[in-house]
DNA sequence: TTATTCGTGCAACTAAGTTGCATCATCCTA
DNA sequence: TAGGATGATGCAACTTAGTTGCACGAATAA
């Protein structure tokens, strides 16, 4: 398990409390999370910081941004093959319907969508409604 | 092509102003609409009343409701074989990145996703982005 | 024609997402 | 190491989306 400010020091991102508190939070959390939530997590910090970090973030290729099946914004963490501006977030999504929890399926069970004739097709999400690991006994 | 009141009759359902002009701006667009979009075009009539009709028709199968790429809520017309409550909503839908209009695809290129031994897959949304038949040249 | 049900309009509100700006911390360089 | 530049934070305010309560008016059925 990686340290969290070795992280930052890799990516030459400044270590704040703000920014430690939001990743500790992901890596306790195995799920994809909605600002509302992190920002009752948060409490201490302010909501616009968090949200900031979660844009700055997001551009640094440490979280990726995803709608789960409600249409709700929530963000999860990158695996570590995510790039600056290019996230292999070719994986599907799964809201469960009884925790409510948003989960990153693994790559290997997201089809390869054939682009119509008609259109062109340049990325897909896949968001899939159902029961998770936890809740699906 | 089917009149408006003939919908609504055969399905028992009133014919108000506000519901006509409602469903007639939707077989005028072929694109998914939001609902900020409606209330500006259908300014005569009050958000709520539009807000509470676009409800109405999900639950009576006239609409569907879905997330565009941008997690935008809109809502499409049903082909015919939608039921109340059960919609064959079983399509994709494309958001297009120029004209940023929603479009539901044909059904037949909607891949069947197969549920990963761990979870239960009850149902899938995938929203595309890309470029629309129109924007595509 | 009257009671009941249904649809509309108005107002108000919650929640999500976003922006501007002042302040404080950190870093770099002379 | 002083001082300027840049970066991060906190506060306030605001926009937009989505939602609810309630009273009034229209349509329907007995």
């Amino acid at each position: 398990m990686i340290n969290t400010t070795e992280i930052f020091e890799k990516q030459g991102i400044r270590s704040t409390t703000c920014r430690i508190d939001l990743v500790s939070y992901f890596t306790k959390n195995k799920f994809a999370i909605s600002f509302p939530q992190l920002e009752k997590a948060l409490k201490k910090h302010d909501r616009t910081s968090v949200y900031r970090n979660l844009i700055f973030f997001e551009e640094q290729g440490l979280v990726h941004k995803l709608y789960d099946a409600d249409g709700i914004l929530k963000y999860a963490l990158c695996k570590d093959n995510c790039a600056e501006h290019l996230h292999h977030d070719n994986h599907m999504h799964l809201t469960c319907n009884k925790c409510k929890h948003t989960y990153c399926l693994n790559e290997k069970h997201t089809p390869k969508i054939k682009s119509p004739k008609k259109v062109v097709i340049e990325s897909v999400a896949i968001t899939a409604r159902g029961l998770c690991e936890n809740c699906k006994n």
